[in-house]
Order: C-alpha cells, then structure tokens, then sequence
DNA sequence: CTGCCATTTTACCGGC
DNA sequence: GCCGGTAAAATGGCAG
C-alpha cells in the first residue's frame, strides 16, 4: 500500500470525501422529515402519534415482506417460482 | 378537527406518505453509505479507521461551527448584531 | 432463575436500589451544576455564552481524545502496538 | 466588568472549572450506574426490563411525593403544620 | 451473537 | 405557565 499520501492515499481520501457527501445528502432529507412532522404539529397533530404511527406502518410493511419472502420460500420449493409465461406481468 | 377519515384525516395521511417517501430516501443513502464503506474494505482500508476519520473531521467541522456560534453570541451579548449600515457588506 | 421473591429476587432488588442510590447522587451533582450556572448568571455572565464555551471546550477534548484512539487505530493496523520490549516505559 | 482578561475573566473561568469538574463527576456516576446493569445483565436480568423498573419506581417515588406535598398543603391550611412537640421526629 | 455506534426519543432547562 | 431548544437516555442497527 504504497507510501503515505501515495496513490492508496488519493483513494482514502476519495473514499471519505463520497461519504461525507453521501451524509451530508443524508442530513439534508433528515431535516427535511423534521420540517414535515413541524408541518404536522403547526396543523395541530401530535409528533408523537404521528411518529408512532410511521413506526406501527413501517413494522406493518416488514410483516408483510416477511409473508411475501415465505411465500416466494414455498414457490421455490414446490417449483412454481418460474417466471410467469406470456402475461404482462401484474 | 371534523370526522375520523374527514379532511384533517386526509391532511395526516398525505404528511405520513411524504414521510415515509422521504425516510425511504434516507435508507437509500444509508445503504449507498455502507457500499463505499464495503469498497473501501475492499481495497484493503480498514474500515474501523475509515469510520474513525469521518467522525473526526465530523467533529472538527462541528467545533469550527461552535466557535463561530460563540462568536455570535458575543456579538448579539454586546449590541453588535445589528445589520451593518451603510456597508458595502457582502 | 428460581421463583419469583426467591435469590434472585433478592439480587435484582439489590441492584435496583444501587442503580437508585446512584442516581440519586448524580440529582445531586445536576442539581450544583445548575447552582453554578445561576451563580454565573448573578454575577452577570450570560447563561447561554456560559453553556456554549462548556459545550465548546468538551467538543475540543473529545477532538483530543478522537485524534488518539485514531492515532491508536494506525498503531495496532500496522503492529506497532505491542508493549515495548526493553524501555523503562512508564 | 472590566477589560476581558480582567478580574470578571477570571471569575468566569472559575466558574467553568467548577462545571466541567461537576460534570466530570456526573459522568463517573452515569458510568457507574452503566456497570451496575452490566452486571444485572451478566446475572442474567434483562437490562430493558431493569430500566423499566427503575423507571416505574421513580414515577411511583413522584406520586408519592406529590401525595405528602398535598397533605402538607392541608395541615398547612389548618394549621397543623407546626413541629411535633416532644417526639423523636421520625 | 455480542458489543459498539448512530439515531431516535425523552427529559430538562431557560426564555418569553 | 408554556414552548422551544438543548442535552441525556434508550433503543435499534451494524460490524466483527
């Protein structure tokens, strides 16, 4: 890994600079959820709620991919998971 | 705030989806995150490291940010916040 | 776990009321440091210039602290972090 | 208050001392209480469980304290408030 | 699977 | 007395 500030070093310092990019992208759609839930409050509703109710729909969504993912588990299985001849799927 | 399922039902349903969009996003970002850590790994970085040097320049930009809200707050303590006058400011 | 009001029983009481005696300490100490800041604010500082310089000098030490742990990190990632063989260290 | 660097300054940076030394305290004690659940959790207690018994105790230790407040309101209003005579208090 | 770290949530404190 | 913001706690997620 050639000499300190050497080719590995660019590419360091390359790896890091996406990151800090990526989390600065990160940061900015973070502040854009507190603005919505502020928007909520400002429209009376309680943040509190309205984050229980992200929580209970994303744990929802998560039971519902885990369905799915037995379901499809069982298609393999029993080999129906082919895909589907000549319909316009969905 | 009307019926359940009235307007103010619409109202909330409309923030939770712009939220849920949104968070959506953010675990993109997140995940688009941990692949440049997994690359970086990959080209034989340590990872720990990696982490280690993100958070501190995390901190000292913070610090930088810190020292320049202080100074504010000097300034605003002794009257000297006000827009300047009749500057070429900016 | 025996039954309940058996040994263990008796251990988990113990512990909680240690957890509680100690918590009960650290009111007290919360409760100087607010002491201190009104003292500060008596004596004409601002409480919130007194908060920021705190949070700023803490921010500065962990700087410190980080810039170590990370120069520890190089340390052990390329071996130099066995104990010193002949020096009278320490 | 004098030039900075004066005698405020210094009445300032003793005043910051005796924080930063509070709270160096505060944080022994919150490490202590962390080494008391590790060691309910290595006894095989379940550390979110402890947490919400120390958490129910302290709300109980609230009403309760509230309940004698209000009594004291009243022996107040009636003026039974006076020290008991010739017991050994308590 | 365990321990660590980041994020989220809760509680406190000062200001209005 | 309430609200807003700031610091601490706690939970959840990730790497090793």
């Amino acid at each position: 890994m050639a000499q300190v500030g050497g080719i590995a070093g660019e590419h360091l310092r390359s790896l890091i600079e996406r990151i800090e990019r990526l989390e600065e992208e990160r940061g900015g759609i973070a502040s854009d959820i507190r603005d919505v839930y502020a928007e909520g409050k400002a429209a009376g509703f309680d943040v509190k709620i309205m984050r229980q109710v992200v929580r209970l729909r994303k744990m929802e969504k998560a039971d519902r991919d885990e369905q799915e993912a037995l379901l499809d588990l069982y298609r393999h299985a029993i080999g129906m998971d082919m895909e589907p001849a000549a319909t316009a799927a969905e």
